[in-house]
DNA sequence: AAACTTTGCTAAAACGCTTGATCACGGAAC
DNA sequence: GTTCCGTGATCAAGCGTTTTAGCAAAGTTT
């Protein structure tokens, strides 16, 4: 019964099947043509909706019909061939995952990409420097518009030599030498204010900061932040009311100490698990936010900010927004020099362990 | 002074400038081969290091000096236009950045990519079908080798119609329907077990588990892994010793109460945001961790578990490996069928908050 | 009815690369 | 002095599109 079946008519119920055709080589724009009895430049400018191409309705249907009967899909790599353009934005980050900010980044710029017809090609590089110029070359042969290089904290970086080769902007980073690169980058000063707004609309005039010992332009600008809220406020700015620990939740465990000998009534933390930490310490202490002590963190670190109790009001890093916006810069639809970054606001989130009215 | 500087020599210094020219058209195999006074062919053949063809080492020498010279990337889309096959492997995720999870997925799908010389195409649909349909639209009219098709939490799926145009697999989820598709999930049963191990190697013998209130096989399965671990250990399985919450920390912090009635020396919670909960009811109710209670969790949400006082014992979500192990059955290198989804271990992850010796 | 104009469509080149077929040439074998 | 062979390189077709120039037929002016 394994007898040729060649030319005895498919047996099979699926006589013309639309979808699926045994993954066979792809339909092309050729077939479709001979399928619908005309030239491949017809079903290029039916498929194209060329304004100034003439072709009668009835002709447009019937290479409509063939594009559907077959499931043609046009070949992307073929366009963009003959276009010499490709619509691929690269994006090379050195920490997709290690941390659940990069994420966001990856997420901004992919729907921004996507707005405009781009598709992203993404790479991780981990932070190791053969990776990253792999992956800088795979991109460069793909022919991409552009590369997003970013970092998963916001840091001055080495530009890669190859990156030069295309047209980039540094996301979260920013070079040095100034004049260098267009590059997107968080406003820490603005964040640093917000963050202590939240306190000082709370009523608080004593308001401590723990600082990072790490030096980082977060470190630098969210320190001129709190400045600049308390010059605004008319608060005079008291150097001893500035900590500086390990920022992470041990380090704002440990600085409970050293914080409550300060005597204040709100604690303006680096950030979100230093504030987690904090929260630990007051609490051995029989001390209760907000009620004995206000708090703010910064990042919003959604898993741990959202979650804690009560809820810590903090200030959010702008991830997707800098990946957006990133994007838009490449396409030159954002203005940008390379002269000075460009910031991205970090909105307040308020919460819960900051009470709106003045304490006592 | 603006007069036509066309025929009268760069005066630039950079007479022959190997990177960076000018963003011109980037520069092709042709002029690569004028350059070196060879043919387009011999070009190509020296790249790709054919062994059997037959080049002079001189020839073989001039030509790569030539590609250094200019500065030389071949065009990584012409290339696969003529060898009919593409080197993208499309990841369409339904969550790229709403959960850190998402991003483990991605991770590990491009490393194990990239390891086989693909590149990774990236599309972020939140849900939205429509943005999904556009997303695996996208990615056929590219070509790409076959498709991943993630969700940011394990779950049953509806497969899209048109990914079956693709050579597809489902990564953290799965098709309700038998033997539709591949796919590749956590093995939440498990991971059940080896979480209630980590509780019974501290010698406990009561212990809770607070599962979650809404269904899911994560639900299930982390449930029987309990009651196999428990009966493996010769202890009888105790129905009121299983609670349920909603899986946040609220949800955990309001089953203490109903927990602490039960008597137990030890809890297993569905995840680690509830057992982050229970952190707090504990405390509240003046018990410590690990000493009067041990907590286990699960999915090593790291910001959360590993910054907890005491750190979390957990259980990984292996994510990392999901996405990995999506591209190998892909690419037909590990073995798969469509009849049953392949599972990934949760690796046990203990910290802090069991002790290791048996309690009184 | 001759001269244009419009309409509808196609031929063919081009995009950058790979590859099997082919060729010229010098040396070895007969 | 033919014939054969190995070496080193080129030719040319083809991958799936887009696009410009152009052609034939039909319609519109005079």
């Amino acid at each position: 019964m394994v007898s040729k079946e060649k030319s005895t008519g498919k047996p099979a119920p699926a006589a013309r099947a639309p979808r699926t055709p045994e993954r066979a080589h792809p339909v092309t724009l050729r077939e479709v043509a001979e399928a619908a009895g005309v030239s491949t430049a017809t079903v290029s400018l039916v498929i194209n909706q060329k304004k100034n191409a003439r072709i009668a309705d009835e002709t447009r249907q019937r290479v409509k019909d063939a594009i559907r009967q077959l499931g043609y899909r046009p070949n992307a790599l073929a366009k963009t061939l003959v276009s010499g353009t490709s619509k691929f934005i690269g994006l090379v980050a050195d920490g997709v995952a290690t941390t659940p900010f990069a994420g966001q980044i990856i997420h901004g710029a992919q729907d921004e990409a996507w707005k405009h017809g781009y598709a992203l090609l993404i790479a991780n590089t981990e932070g190791n420097r053969d990776l990253e110029k792999d992956a800088i070359a795979m991109m460069l042969e793909y022919k991409v518009r552009g590369i997003l290089y970013s970092t998963w904290f916001h840091r001055p970086t080495a530009i890669p030599e190859t990156l030069r080769e295309a047209d980039f902007v540094l996301v979260n980073c920013f070079s040095p030498e100034p004049g260098a690169a267009r590059a997107v980058v968080p406003d820490e000063e603005q964040g640093g204010q917000s963050a202590t707004e939240i306190l000082l609309r709370g009523g608080h005039r004593r308001i401590a900061f723990i600082n990072a010992t790490i030096p980082a332009p977060a470190k630098d600008g969210r320190l001129q932040g709190y400045q600049d809220a308390l010059e605004a406020a008319g608060i005079p700015f008291d150097p001893e009311l500035v900590l500086e620990a390990y920022p992470d939740q041990e380090g704002g465990y440990g600085a409970t100490a050293e914080l409550l000998k300060r005597n204040v009534t709100a604690v303006y933390c680096y950030n979100d698990r230093m504030a987690m930490g904090l929260y630990d310490g007051l609490r051995e202490n029989g001390l209760s936010v907000p009620d004995d002590i206000a708090v703010v963190g910064f990042d919003n670190q959604e898993v741990i900010a959202a979650h804690l109790r009560p809820p810590l009001s903090t200030v959010s890093l702008p991830h997707y927004e800098l990946g957006a916006a990133g994007v838009r810069m490449l396409l030159g639809l954002d203005e940008a020099s390379n002269d000075a970054a460009v910031k991205i606001a970090c909105p307040a989130v308020e919460r819960a362990s900051v009470t709106a009215h003045s304490p006592a």
